[in-house]
DNA sequence: CGTTAATTGTCATGGTTATGTCAGATAATG
DNA sequence: CATTATCTGACATAACCATGACAATTAACG
């Protein structure tokens, strides 16, 4: 299928049913994203679901509660796309979904295929906070440029390539944990890459001198182990 | 309203039922949108379609013919947004929906509510500039025209065809961000087309040419991605 | 504190792969 | 049938990025 992200996009599922749960995670872990799925509102850390994913799909009706609960409760404090699945889909089902502010709203039964389709587009449309802003550089993910005011004042602007901006942005998204070779290598590689030991270092290199002086040694090696983005 | 822009939204409805086709036109109306209303296939002008609104909404049930027909026939020369409306809702019939290419899709019945929660959210995510002005190239996208002067004074005017507005079109809409050929293919090509990958360099190349040595620099290649608009 | 081994930093280089470009084939259009 | 639009395949070009050599740094140990 077509897809390519510079990054795999977090997506988080709330369903209840094992057999559909367990089909959807699998399937839109193969079209590339990044699956976490819990049963039961009471599985679900909120203020993970409102800071750490690009999109939540919910399903309406669980067990325990709403899912229109908990997307209303997300949407208080974050923008994060939502699409509720729901058995149900009266006129009133779907002007609440809207209301709450979801972006979609997929009745069930639906084809794998509907789902996928509005899943890409919800992020098509909805990309994800996609600036970093330090000290005297700004990394842009959307354009993968990065421009930094040089010494004597003129801004200078250059581009990352694809395998910078994935290893950058893996970097920051793990902050503050380290980042082990091997994990940076499956996941901006792939898992079937074993490119030599340096290669990994020559993008870190190259990071450290886009980000110039100041910001680049917020990259720190840590020896036997990997790199690490640190804040501040 | 939200949408107070320079000139309003250019709307279309196709819709058979009178009384839904009146109310509809009048509270759109009132929202601020420039409406305008057939009742059947057989008043429009597909071309005018295509090219001069801002979004289009296509009732399926109609008397001479299938509102799918039509939003597949345009789709075919536009990527100007649509939503159905469907009395019906099967997962089938969403699903082919959306695989033509609509933004959305409304079962009957619907509360006006949604309707408009569904337009608003159509139309900021998918602004549409009918003219692009910039060195020495004016694109008239309703017109598909591109008019240069060329270097010793003299103007020249070509035509655009379809695939290249859109192709030219959808990475303005998304400057500065980079569009991927995966999402080129999606949107201008169709979600179930997988021409070879010079196809999309041909386009781009062409574009580069009829847009000239100044505004042609504007379409750069990310390697490994895709293709960006870069502004001035 | 100094020596050594291991790890990481840096850079030049060339092979590899993606893209640029064009001519001709094919399909769509009228 | 003529004309235009679109796709395909071949080749040229350019960007990338993996590699390996070597320098610099760190950790460990005596």
């Amino acid at each position: 299928m077509k897809n390519s992200a510079v990054t795999s996009s977090r997506v988080f599922l709330l369903e209840d049913d094992q057999s559909l749960g367990v089909t959807l995670t699998e399937r839109l872990h193969k079209e590339g994203f990044d699956v976490k799925w819990a049963r039961s509102i009471g599985e679900i850390n909120k203020q993970e679901l409102a800071n750490t994913f690009d999109l939540l799909i919910l399903d309406v009706g669980l067990p325990d509660g709403s899912g229109f609960e908990v997307g209303k409760e997300i949407r208080s404090t974050s923008d994060v796309p939502i699409i509720f699945l729901t058995a149900q889909s009266s006129a009133e089902d779907r002007l609440r979904g809207y209301e709450i502010g979801a972006e979609e709203f997929i009745p069930k039964p639906f084809h794998l295929r509907e789902l996928f389709l509005r899943v890409r587009h919800v992020l098509r449309n909805h990309p994800r906070s996609q600036k970093l802003t330090l000290a005297d550089v700004t990394v842009d993910f959307a354009s993968l440029s990065v421009e930094r005011s040089n010494g004597d004042g003129d801004l200078t602007k250059e581009k990352l390539n694809a395998k910078e901006a994935r290893v950058l942005r893996l970097l920051i998204e793990r902050s503050p944990s380290v980042v082990s070779r091997d994990e940076l290598l499956d996941r901006v590689w792939g898992v079937n890459e074993y490119p030599s030991n340096r290669t990994v270092d020559n993008v870190i290199v190259r990071l450290r001198q886009l980000l110039g002086p100041i910001a680049g040694q917020k990259i720190v090696s840590v020896r036997g182990i990997g790199y690490q983005w640190v804040q501040s």
